[in-house]
DNA sequence: AGCAACATACCAAATGGTCGGTATTAAAAA
DNA sequence: TTTTTAATACCGACCATTTGGTATGTTGCT
């Protein structure tokens, strides 16, 4: 049981974090979503800030980062592909968290990852190292289109693994942007398949 | 000196909503800030809500919708070019506002939009009309882009027109999770002005 | 009995905000 | 011309409430 409580507390926390921010989220909030009181929050965390830190890791290590090295690099259609579905389930996981009726604000991964940034140093690195992963993931693969002549272009395959990630990214923020809630969000996601795929396509008949 | 005053006070609690978000900011770090006193805080303003909304009115009408009009829309080659030179005027603007030593953290204009999104309720409609007007803004250059021949693609207007915009917030998104100061961030807007290049030449030449 | 797993009453500090006061200036009254 | 009035622009002590956090229970199970 004890592991139990811990979980459901991280798990509350996680979705006022997201609804809120660090310093929007009182540990009074706290206590009133876990339905517990302050006695159990500090038996097992010491801080506010600690609980915060164990939802960084938590979020980071189950939901952003899931499968990092696990995509279809086979060709850069299936990579296309196998990224946008692997985004679809990362939205999944939050459907689960069964949020109440006044719990229907927009869940806001920047707002964990601001905070996160700016509070915890180590952060900061293991986000932008990851990031870094992802841009090397996507030249692999389109060096490696390039080579089979999946694609033919002549823009460097930094120029074009950047294009399809932070058509990503603005697509992301956009949709937080729009407040839209999870199932919303799945719906929009295939606009996003729509441009990966037109963007797929100008490089295929990229002449030269 | 009315007004100068005030002035005062909104541009030092713009800088802090931007580094910290509305709820990392006490009034204390406001009137140290602008070191002046309470009494003058509330001689000026009847809350730390009020000087807040003023501060989203005064970054979104003097930094963020720069000239939203004006674009040189001859070409979407000019286009382009212009979309990037406002972007770099707007950084310019946060140069003139000297900041101290003490206050290098990076400044984050989503802090003001989300915080202004989930507190004032008019403010989402003001900035998805305004991302909209973007939109079709963009649309419109494509189309004519089309028409004359400047490109030749099978892709919709619109999707080209996401592309473009959705790689710029990917981009600027990424400059803040990189914590770039504002000469790094001038730096790097070439690179982003490379990627509009590039997608530019991709449709240039998409056969069909 | 003894410990794990909570609950509850309490605390100092920080929070946003108020209110009586004051220095400076300028117009109005003498 | 001098004095009074009055308004602006600002100060800083004070306030109720909320904050994150603690210390001392209480309960149920082995």
């Amino acid at each position: 049981m004890a592991k139990d409580t811990k979980q459901h507390i991280l798990e509350k926390s996680l979705v006022l974090f997201l609804q809120k921010g660090y310093n929007g989220v009182s540990m009074n909030d706290i206590v009133k979503a876990t339905e517990m009181t302050k006695g159990a929050f500090y038996y097992y965390f010491d801080s506010k800030m600690q609980v915060f830190e164990e939802v960084v890791n938590y979020f980071y290590g189950n939901i952003l980062d899931i499968g990092h090295n696990e995509y279809d690099t086979s060709s850069l259609k299936n990579f296309c592909n196998d990224i946008f579905e692997k985004q679809f389930k990362r939205l999944q996981i939050f459907e689960k968290q069964n949020l109440k009726p006044n719990e229907k604000q927009s869940l806001n991964q920047y707002f964990l990852i601001f905070d996160a940034i700016s509070q915890m140093p180590t952060f900061r690195k293991k986000f932008n190292e990851s990031d870094q992963r992802q841009l090397e993931l996507w030249k692999k693969v389109i060096n490696r289109a390039k080579k089979t002549k999946e694609i033919t272009t002549t823009l460097s395959s930094e120029q074009i693994a950047k294009m399809f990630m932070y058509m990503g990214d603005g697509f992301g923020m956009g949709l937080i942007l729009m407040n839209k809630n999870m199932t919303e969000m799945k719906q929009s996601l295939k606009n996003l398949k729509s441009l990966m795929d037109g963007l797929y396509q100008l490089l295929k008949n990229d002449a030269n």
